[in-house]
Parts: C-alpha cells; structure tokens; sequence
DNA sequence: GCCGTTTTCGGCCCGACTGTTTTCAGTCG
C-alpha cells in the first residue's frame, strides 16, 4: 500500500462527505491528511500509529485510519460511504462548475450516476425542472461535459511557462505601465499545472476586455472586473487576476499558494491581530492596513523573512522563516556542468562536438557525454568496444571548444541488477550513470533489490531518473526510495535530478529526503540535442523546491573538485 | 477530524463570479 494509495481512499472519503453535506472542517481534516500523504516522503504504511500521531494534521483517528488502510487495503468507514453512493458520482465532481451539491442533488431527484446519465437528463431538460437549477446552468453543465470529454486534465510545467509567457507578452504590450506576472503553481515552479494564473496590478479595468478578447481564447468562462477566467484552444484555462498598484505584493502572495501555505499563513495573521488577504494585510482592530506594496513587507510584517515562492508548500518554511534560516537556494548559475548527455552516436541528434558547443553557450564549463549502452538496441547503444572507441574520440575533443568533456556512459541496469557492461569497460571511462529502461513491470522489492545491487557496482557514480516516471503519462516504477537513498549515501553514489520536463526525476520530495540524508545530488539535462540545454531550468526548479542549496548540488563545483568528488575518484 | 503561551470546547482562510434569486447558495481558486 504505498502512499499515493492511502491518499487515495483518504481523499474519496472527503469527496463522498462533501456530497453527504458533512461539516466542512471534518471534510477539510480528510483532504489535509490526503495531501500530507502524497507529499510525505516516508512509507506511511510503515509508521506505527505513535510516529503517525507525531505529523501535525493526523489525530487519533486518521492514525487509525491510516493503519486500517495498511493493513488491510481499505477503510470500513469508505465502505460505508461507498454504500450509499455510487463511486462513479465521484467523477461528476470533477466537471467545472458542478460541485458536491449539485452532485448530490441530481442524485437525489433524478436518480443521476454516471457522467452518461447526467449528460443525457441535461438533454432531456430534466435538469433545468430542478429547483436552483435553470437552463443556463443545464447548458453550462452540457458544455462542461464536452470539455471533460476532450479534456487534456492539467499540463507540463514546461508547456504552462510558454502559454503564460504568450498571454503576458500580450497583455503587457497593450498595457506597458502594468505589472503582469504569472502566479500559482507556475510561480512555485510545481512540475504541472492544472490551470494558469496571472496577476496584473495598476492597470484599467480594459484590460479585462484585452484578456477575454485576444485570438487564443476559445470560450469565456468568467469575465468581472477583476476576476476573468477563460479557456484557451487546446484546453488550457487562464485565469486574469486585477488589483491596484498598491496591493501588488499582498494580491502576489495571495495568488501564488500555495493553498496550505496561505492558509498557515492566514492563521499567523490572525493569531497576531491581522487579517491577510489579496489587497493587504489588515489591522483586524481598526481596519488599518499595515502592509502590502511589496511581498517582501507582508512577510516582515508578519515577523518572517520572505519566503521563495518554490518553498510554499507548508512544508516547514514558515517556522524557518521565523528563524532566519531560509536556505540559499541554487540558481541556474549556479550550475557549472552537464553530467548527462547524449550524441549521434547512439540516439541524440547531434555530434559530440556541437554538443559541446551548445553547452559552452549555455555557459557550462565541462560536460559529460553519456551515450546508452547495447541493452537500449532501439537507441543503438554501445557495447564495450564502441564504448571505449567513443571515449577515445570525446577524449580528443576535451577543451577543444572552450569546455571540459569527460567520457562517459549512461548504462543500463539490467533486470537482475547487473551492468550493461564488463567492469572493466566501465572502469575506464570518467563517469558513469546508470539507469533502468526495461522491466518496468518489476514489483517493489525487485525492482528495489535492482537498483540496490547497481549501487553497490563500486564502477557507478550517478543513478539516473530513479523512478522512471513519465509525468502525465505513467507513476514511477514502484521502489523503496528510502532504502535507496540510505544506500546511495553509505556507498557515495549521487543521485540525478533529470531535467527533462516530463521526468523532473528525483522529485522535489524525494531530492529533499536525499540531500537530508546526506546524498549528493546532481542536476542533469539529459539532452539529446544541441537546443535542449536550456531545460536545466526545470531541473534547477525541482532543486529548489526541495530546498537545495548550491553546494547541495555537485556539478557547482569547479571541473577539478568536481571530478575529486565523483565516487570513483574518491578514496 | 484536529488542535490548544487565551481554550479539552469551540474555534477552524478569504473573496470573486455566476445563476437563480429578490438576498443568496454554490463553485472555484
């Protein structure tokens, strides 16, 4: 039962309550403790109810809860509620503009289960009979059903960044006097996002008409004075926040989360006297406002250090905000290397001369080529020979274009654990990152004993993309993360952070876990083209978020301590 | 359901927009 199970059950408990009409802060307990368990980097299945109790949001209660879940798959309480409603109402709730109520109206007067059933009894106008309902609402309901129906659900942090950056370049042509940022999820660089959110502040209502007007929209969803939403072609939802100049850094924090984080931040507010919402922060006796031009005073006022927004996740920067103690986090400048890249010798696009060039541009100083090795055949990969032939070339080519470059592989871990390639091969080459690509099928223990034994080759440096995840395509292969990073840490093996934006592979949570227990990590492309370098943005991001600092990260270091700390080279 | 340098009971973040309403409930973020 790993996490994202329990918080499964946890989180269509909370659902199937809001559809009961349950009190609100029971239901909100249920989502919490759901959030807190697809975040938590333990196997909450393996804390006794003592450990469970000690995280804040898990009571006695959940505590059981959780441990009923461990056990024996399931909750007699779910059950229960599952009894009285059908599980695929669930999905109803999950159309835009239907919530629990509605949910549980249709239900109740017209006998609605499935999306099918509701889409058909809006058809039939039966929908509109309803009391509180009316046509609008029957065609608002029809229009959201299409939508789900060729709906592509939330979008790469990647994708988000180039749709925000279009409409902001839009708008902030028509009004140059604004400021207009993204917000949300894509300011707290989150790896994907469900929908857009962007903050104007000191510029005329008109702006609302530039928004709801320009040639990508597809369909208004809300158009106020200060709020729009609107659906772009392809199926993103934008939403255009306005507020006064002189709320800009409240309606910032406000609008930028996360959730959790706000509201911690609120209840701090309130505890202190003040009230905190987009337009300021708020004498509660008086009414005064005391801050809100810029972030930086809202946090102050509020006896905190700024917080970075990639650190919003209520997940301990309030308390080291207090403390001063806020880590320095690592920027893209920071990063001197690239440790994993590919060329045309067996699937990238470009030679590893152009490579290298690409990469000097992108102002890295050395970079390491990692071609596959004779397992990934579809890649042409290399066997022992082609391999050291390879080395022998990018050998020739090291500080020939202004940048360091060290041989390297990126190497299969086959299914029993072993190397792609003989030790010796591997012994000769200046790093070596190795990988799993096949038998993704492997439950949990083999695929953990997989990755445990490729760690304990003393010839390997860096485990690359651990989990193997595909975001918003296929979850990780199931493995033991703790059990790996203890491992990574006692033999001083670094684990990667590939920057592929459907990869970003270590996590934020699990980099987090990693660097605390004393893993090196390293922040890596895995380009296979001379343009895709710029992707270490997302990379950078994903270390940022699990509060990384730059000496966190080894390829920061300077070519020459940089290779002193690779595994093979330290005694 | 959780939580406690005000509390073991009584709180629990905050506001905008829409549709169906004549003052508000539901939804969303």
């Amino acid at each position: 039962m790993d996490n994202a199970a329990i918080a499964g059950i946890l989180s269509e408990i909370a659902d199937l309550l809001e559809i009961k009409g349950e009190n609100p802060f029971k239901i909100r307990a249920y989502r919490n403790v759901a959030d807190i368990a697809s975040n938590h980097p333990h196997h909450l299945a393996s804390l006794d109810e003592t450990s469970l109790r000690e995280i804040p949001g898990i009571g006695k209660d959940l505590a059981g809860k959780i441990r009923e879940i461990a056990t024996t798959g399931d909750s007699q309480f779910h059950r229960e509620l599952l009894a009285e409603f059908p599980p695929s109402i669930l999905e109803m709730m999950r159309l835009q503009g239907v919530g629990p109520k509605t949910v549980a109206m249709l239900h109740r007067e017209l006998g609605v289960q499935t999306i099918d059933d509701l889409q058909r009894a809006a058809l039939d106008g039966r929908v509109r009979a309803i009391k509180g309902m009316g046509p609008k609402k029957e065609a608002l309901i029809l229009k959201a059903i299409e939508e789900r129906k060729s709906s592509v659900g939330r979008h790469l942090l990647s994708a988000a960044q180039d749709i925000a950056n279009a409409v902001v370049a839009l708008l902030q042509e028509r009004f140059p006097a604004a400021t207009i940022t993204p917000v949300g999820s894509l300011r707290r660089g989150c790896d994907t996002c469900g929908d857009i959110d962007i903050l104007a502040a000191g510029a005329d209502q008109t702006i609302m008409d530039a928004f709801v007007e320009h040639n990508l929209v597809e369909r208004v969803l809300a158009r106020g004075d200060t709020k729009s939403s609107v659906l772009l072609r392809g199926g993103v939802q934008v939403d255009l926040r306005l507020v006064p100049a002189d709320s800009r850094g409240a309606a910032l924090q406000y609008f930028t989360g996360s959730k959790a984080h706000n509201i911690a931040l609120r209840d701090r507010a309130i505890g202190l006297g003040f009230k905190l919402n987009e337009y300021g922060l708020f004498r509660i006796e008086g009414d005064e406002r005391v801050a809100s031009a810029t972030e930086e005073e809202v946090y102050e006022a509020l006896g905190l250090a700024w917080v970075p927004p990639e650190l919003r996740e209520d997940r301990g920067e309030l308390d080291a905000a207090t403390d001063r103690v806020l880590p320095t986090l690592i920027t893209r400048e920071d990063l001197r290397g690239d440790l994993h890249t590919h060329s045309t010798e067996t699937d990238g696009r470009n030679s590893v001369g152009d490579m290298a060039i690409a990469a000097r541009g992108s102002g890295l100083e050395y970079m390491a080529v990692t071609d596959h090795s004779q397992s990934l055949a579809m890649a042409n990969g290399l066997d022992e020979s082609r391999a050291l032939a390879h080395a022998a070339r990018i050998r020739a080519l090291d500080g020939q274009h202004g940048i360091r470059l060290l041989a390297g592989i990126e190497c299969d871990i086959r299914p029993d654990g072993t190397m792609d390639l003989a030790d010796d091969c591997l012994a000769a080459l200046d790093i070596v990152v190795a990988s799993v690509h096949s038998a993704f099928n492997q439950d949990r223990q083999q695929m953990t004993d997989r990755i445990l034994r490729a760690i304990e080759n003393p010839h390997v440096d860096i485990i690359g993309h651990l989990t193997g995840r595909m975001i918003l395509k296929r979850s990780g292969y199931p493995v033991d993360i703790e059990a790996i990073v203890n491992a990574a840490a006692r033999h001083g093996v670094a684990l990667e952070i590939n920057s592929q934006a459907y990869r970003l592979d270590l996590n934020d949570v699990h980099a987090r876990l990693a660097r605390q227990r004393g893993v090196n990590i390293v922040i890596s492309s895995d380009s296979h083209s001379r343009d895709a370098f710029s992707v270490l943005r997302w990379g950078v991001m994903v270390a940022r978020r699990a509060w990384l600092q730059p000496g966190d990260v080894l390829n920061t270091l300077p070519f020459d301590e940089f290779r002193s700390q690779l595994r093979r080279n330290r005694r």
